[in-house]
DNA sequence: GCGACAG
DNA sequence: ATCTTGTCGC
C-alpha cells in the first residue's frame, strides 16, 4: 500500500475555491489518528501546487503550516487567487466551503483488517533455540530510511551488522507503524541466515489489536520477536505490568537514568521470557542490541 | 488550556 | 521519527 500516493490523489480531489482539513483527509484514509501524518505528507508535497496542499487547513478553520521560502503567506496568496479569503488567520466562510466528500476506499480500514487476520498466527509460547539476539532500528531523512540490524552472539558481543537504505511509501501513524517499518526490517532480516531472537524498537502485543510492529515482523518472517518501546502507546500500568482491555500484555521496566521501557512479546516468545531476555541485555536505558542499532542507524543516515 | 498520541 | 502543515478529550 503506497499511502503517500493514495493520499496525494485524495488531496487532488479538493476543488479550487474550497478547503479541506487534515482531519477530514485522515478520516478519508480511514483513521483520524492519521491527521498529523497528513500534515507531514503535505510538508513533503512533491508537486505543489498541482497537489493543492494550500487547500488543507486545520479543523477550526485556521491555516496550519506551510513549507515554502515565503512561509504561510504563500498559502494565503494561493487561496486568495482561488477566491478563498483569510481574515485574522482563519478561512472566511470556512463551514460553507469545507470539502469532506472524498471518494475513498478507506485504506487504513483494510490495514486494520490485515492486522486482525495476521494476529491469529501470533504464538505466545517460547519457541526458539538459544542463539543470537538481534536488534533493529530505522533512522529517517524525509522519505529515505536507513535501517540497521545488529547481531550479538552473547551479552555483550557484537557479531555482525547489516545495513540498508530504502525509500518509504508509508508515513508514521500511531498503531500502523508496521506498515512503515516492517518491509525495511524484513529486507534486512533476509540478509541474515542463522537463528535469532529479534528485539524491535516498538511494541509486540501491546497494541489496540494486540498486533504491533514486533508481532507483525515475527509472523511475516516466522522469527521470534520482542517489542521494546520507549514510551507508552496505550494501556494501564499496575506495578510493573501493562494491561490493555484488562489483558496482561507486557511490562514496564525501569531502566536508564529516568523512566524506563515497555516490553511486550511479539511472536514465539512468552510474556515472562520476553522480560527475561531484555533484562539480560540491559546496561543502559535500551537493551544493547537496540541501543547499538539506534546509534548505527543515525550514523548511517548522517554519513552514508 | 494541557496532555496524549509505539516510531 | 525529525527539526516538524493535527486533533480530540479532559
Ligand atoms: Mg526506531
Amino acid at each position: 500500500m503506497d499511502l503517500y500516493s493514495y493520499f496525494y490523489s485524495l488531496v487532488k480531489q479538493i476543488p479550487p475555491g474550497r478547503v479541506s482539513t487534515y482531519g477530514a483527509l485522515a478520516r478519508a484514509l480511514g483513521d483520524i489518528r492519521a491527521s498529523r501524518a497528513c500534515g507531514v505528507m503535505l510538508s513533503q508535497n512533491p508537486d505543489a501546487p498541482r497537489i493543492p496542499c494550500h487547500r488543507v487547513v486545520m479543523s477550526d478553520g485556521s491555516l496550519g503550516g506551510f513549507t515554502h521560502p515565503e512561509g504561510v503567506k504563500k498559502k494565503i496568496e494561493r487561496l486568495r487567487a482561488e477566491g478563498v479569503s483569510v481574515e485574522n488567520g482563519k478561512v472566511v466562510d470556512f463551514h460553507e466551503i469545507l470539502f469532506e466528500d472524498f471518494h475513498t476506499d478507506y485504506p487504513l480500514k483494510a490495514l486494520r483488517e490485515e492486522q486482525e487476520k495476521l494476529k491469529e498466527r501470533v504464538k505466545l509460547e517460547d519457541d526458539f533455540s538459544l542463539g543470537a539476539v538481534g536488534g533493529v532500528d530505522v533512522s529517517y531523512s524525509g522519505r529515505w530510511a536507513y535501517g540497521v540490524l545488529v547481531i550479538m552472539s552473547s551479552p555483550f558481543e557484537v557479531d555482525m551488522v547489516v545495513r540498508g537504505k530504502f525509500r518509504v511509501d508509508f508515513p508514521y501513524i500511531p498503531t500502523y507503524l508496521a506498515f512503515r517499518e516492517e518491509p525495511i526490517i524484513s529486507s534486512l532480516l533476509s540478509r541474515f541466515d542463522r537463528e535469532l531472537i529479534l528485539l524491535v524498537d516498538g511494541n509486540g502485543i501491546m497494541h489496540p489489536r494486540f498486533f504491533g510492529l514486533a508481532s507483525h515482523i515475527g509472523v511475516k518472517n516466522d522469527v521470534p520477536t520482542i517489542g521494546v518501546a520507549k514510551s507508552q502507546l496505550l494501556g494501564s500500568v499496575v506495578e510493573d505490568k501493562v494491561f490493555v482491555n484488562s489483558r496482561h500484555v507486557g511490562y514496564f521496566v525501569k531502566s536508564g537514568r529516568k523512566r524506563g521501557i515497555y516490553v511486550s512479546p511479539g511472536h514465539r516468545v512468552s510474556l515472562e521470557t520476553s522480560l527475561e531476555i531484555v533484562r539480560q541485555y540491559l546496561k543502559h536505558k535500551n537493551p544493547e542490541p537496540l541501543r547499538l542499532a539506534h546509534i548505527y542507524a543515525n550514523e548511517f543516515r548522517r554519513s552514508g
